[in-house]
DNA sequence: AAATTTGTCTATTTACATTTC
DNA sequence: GGAAATGTAAATAGACAAATT
């Protein structure tokens, strides 16, 4: 075959044809995927056409269509039609238990750590309940005879929130993650593709790429995902799936209204999406929205986790879901886990019973509000400002990168997120910054890392994005 | 198109062609999904040859192809080249938790549930750990400063079993189930296959059917699995993993030879395997063997769940790995769970370096050998017999089907388990069941089960498999 | 031992739909 | 508003290899 004239043709990325082995669309998409792990690829980067590197390669469209898919479904680039395809942002977190290293000494703004001081009351509670006679039953591998106690338990507690559930319709996980993980794998397969809010959890993004599943970027305003771009995206795309945070979505902060969900739930109704919604912080507003699983129940899975309202070091969640999925999520989280340790759960489930769990939310609320009460003076004009959240989400000014801003704060010792960690797909040209207002261990160290914040906004809002921030 | 000749062709089983709708693979794998899980077709039913269907359909025999693969990663049927395809075993195993009904009165011989009694150690180590005034921090999300202590106690364990593992290479897992769902999400690909023994580990065959991951059965000899049937498969499919019980596999009871662990290890090396070596069972036999990840460690996941040795309820298991597969575990961990309980862990580790945890598997190895010498009164001819298991593997005689074993010995209030759950592809004509003889409450209980299934072999033995069983 | 049966794998063809310009 | 650019999805073709007979 003679050399054609592709050599010193002009593409954002092409791969060595001598590099090219059989299967060829393994070969592509793995030089791919290294070039982006590795930063050969940077972000945004746009890739050359299918057709185009088909040429280049003297191979057929369909290799380089299948090598590009294989990408897409790792997260590593997103591809629309008619405009092309992209290298993903930095959403690929890290392990973030790993980088907790607790000898230095740093103002932690970034993970989310919810008022552990509350967790004196849960170890009263454990003490009880190891001084139990039936305490040894607990320890064995099935339920005990009266486990309903448990449900009934996660039953009130789903009440709180406006939520009439069946305790046939209730099973617990081994934390809100791990929930995640058993409707991921029990209701979708790799290829599906579930739409999120452009801006959204990354450790849901984190689980979808390693499920293979394709997460679907829906653009936002102010009261939250679009109902007429989530619409247009079913009409485009074959959607099996949608996750939302109504109560206050992470990182966006925002509390969706109930016109909002009503638009689209009716969306969600007239494409017949499995909705996951996560309303892990409705502890924070409680009785005051009505769930989506209450609107639309029989296209809901309903996750509520107990980490950030109750206890974080318990791991444990309540998933609730219609007849139609009962089968398929017990098996899913037979299959995954097993299951959930008792004696977790029986902890959960007296603080809920005995009315200790209120205690803790309505301290944990006070709490929330005089932190942010704090970070207010800090940034008065800010938006999303939410004034029960345990986290805000700051915009930065135009001319400042945030991955940048992540940095530079992390060199005077405050660990805050930038928006590319949680970007799915394009993302806007003005940034933000998550900072977690409840996580410092007090409010002097709050007013210090935030004090330290604002300066290097201030400092660097005039400086181009690319160039060396002031620290 | 004109209607051809095939409408009264003999086919083991057909689809209605109007019932073919675009795309048709779905169609097609849709209706036989159906009729597999509704009985419509039985286990070892020959389905029509790919070519065959596809004429029949009149589409292309990728088309059929693509469908068959479909079922067969779910584990609805499996193919054999110049063979043809059949109808999987019932290994679809229930929810054994759901089952588990504690209102009726039967004597367990099916799960495995072993000794309880034991927890009351476990009770009283976790009431000195509730009392202690760090135990709030066991509370939070991350791991306390000296968690180091908890790898080091893994450590501890492992070299009980012949094996030194640094502590870098050691996480915890939320239970041996939890493990295995982490080790496959993170090393493999829906599509990859794994080579197993012809009967394995049901939760494995769930796990792996759930994450549509194909497993090849390997025959076995009565030292366990046949290296160079091993060998045989690599040669021929493309392996990527193979997963043992090298201590003493679930269900066959055979504890692998030295001699036959240096065979495998030397196939699964030339053919650079990842194996998932399964060690729940170690404490049995603790330091007679050397365990796979200590001959080749650098290929080897190494599992090690305390559920069944220190104690079912907590759910704590180990994973040891090498550290090129750090990452991806330690990534996979994270996103499935985020993180395991430090309280759980505590207790487990306290346990450990207290020295209770070797006083608990002494004991219970001591259970185990009295309630299998009262196993080997009711069998005394019994082939696989294991003095330290916490089960038995029974062969049924010739003429006895394990299925209506399994359900006449239900009827009389005994549970025990078919080889059909156990079975991977095509299984030996010849069945058996396996005992649980650590799960009855107490010895008189385990008595009267095992004579009422005695009984039963001895009055149908004479009877063929399809007739009715004498109860 | 050779021919046949049967499943496997991946590249290719084809038709299509959306977005951009 | 129509043409061009671009990605999507499924069916099809063809070469191959193992197991059976």
């Amino acid at each position: 075959m003679p050399m054609n004239s592709f050599d010193d043709y002009p593409m954002s990325w092409k791969l060595d044809r001598r590099r090219l082995a059989r299967p060829y669309y393994r070969s592509i998409a793995d030089a791919m995927e290294h070039d982006v792990i590795n930063g050969v690829l940077e972000p945004n980067t746009k890739l050359p056409p299918q057709r185009e590197l088909a040429d280049f390669l003297d191979v057929n469209l369909s290799t380089v269509t299948r090598a590009y898919k294989t990408c897409e479904l790792k997260g590593l680039i997103y591809a629309t039609i008619g405009k092309g395809t992209y290298v993903s942002s930095k959403n690929r977190s890290e392990n973030v238990l790993l980088q907790n290293d607790k000898t230095t000494k740093i103002i932690e703004l970034g993970t989310i750590q919810p008022f552990y001081q509350l967790n004196s009351i849960v170890v009263k509670t454990a003490q009880k309940l190891f001084e139990k006679p039936y305490a040894m039953n607990l320890l064995e591998y099935v339920q005990p005879l009266d486990s309903t106690k448990y449900l009934e338990s996660a039953r009130l507690w789903f009440e709180k929130f406006n939520l009439e559930i069946s305790t046939d319709n209730i099973i617990f996980t081994s934390g809100g993650q791990n929930a995640l993980s058993i409707a991921l794998i029990s209701l979708f397969q790799p290829g599906d593709k579930i739409a999120v809010d452009c801006y959204t959890y990354p450790n849901f993004i984190g689980l979808a790429n390693l499920l293979r599943i394709q997460l679907i970027p829906i653009q936002l305003d102010d009261w939250g995902m679009l109902p007429e771009e989530l619409e247009r995206n079913c009409r485009t795309t074959n959607l099996k799936g949608i996750y939302l945070m109504p109560s206050c979505s992470n990182p966006t902060n925002l509390t969706m209204p109930m016109e909002r969900r009503k638009q689209l739930a009716t969306v969600i109704k007239r494409y017949d999406l499995i909705l996951i919604e996560d309303d892990t912080y409705s502890f924070l507003l409680p009785g005051l929205y009505l769930p989506f699983a209450a609107q639309i129940p029989d296209q809901t899975v309903y996750i509520c986790g107990t980490s950030k309202s109750i206890c974080a070091g318990l791991r444990v969640a309540f998933m609730a879901f219609p007849d139609r999925m009962s089968a398929l999520l017990s098996n899913g989280a037979y299959y995954a886990n097993l299951k959930t340790p008792t004696v977790n759960i029986e902890i959960i489930a007296e603080l809920i019973t005995s009315g200790l769990a209120d205690q803790i939310i309505e301290k944990k609320i006070q709490l929330a509000k005089e932190r942010n009460s704090i970070y207010k003076k800090y940034f008065p004009d800010a938006d999303h400002f939410n004034e029960i959240s345990l986290f805000q989400w700051l915009a930065l000014p135009g001319d400042i990168d945030s991955l940048q801003a992540e940095s530079a704060s992390k060199k005077q010792g405050v660990r805050i997120l930038s928006s590319q960690k949680f970007a799915v797909g394009a993302t806007d040209k003005y940034s933000h910054v998550r900072l977690a207002t409840c996580s410092p261990k007090n409010v002097e160290e709050l007013e210090k890392g935030l004090g330290i914040i604002r300066k290097i906004i201030d400092e660097n809002s005039h400086i181009a994005a690319k160039s060396e921030f002031i620290v």
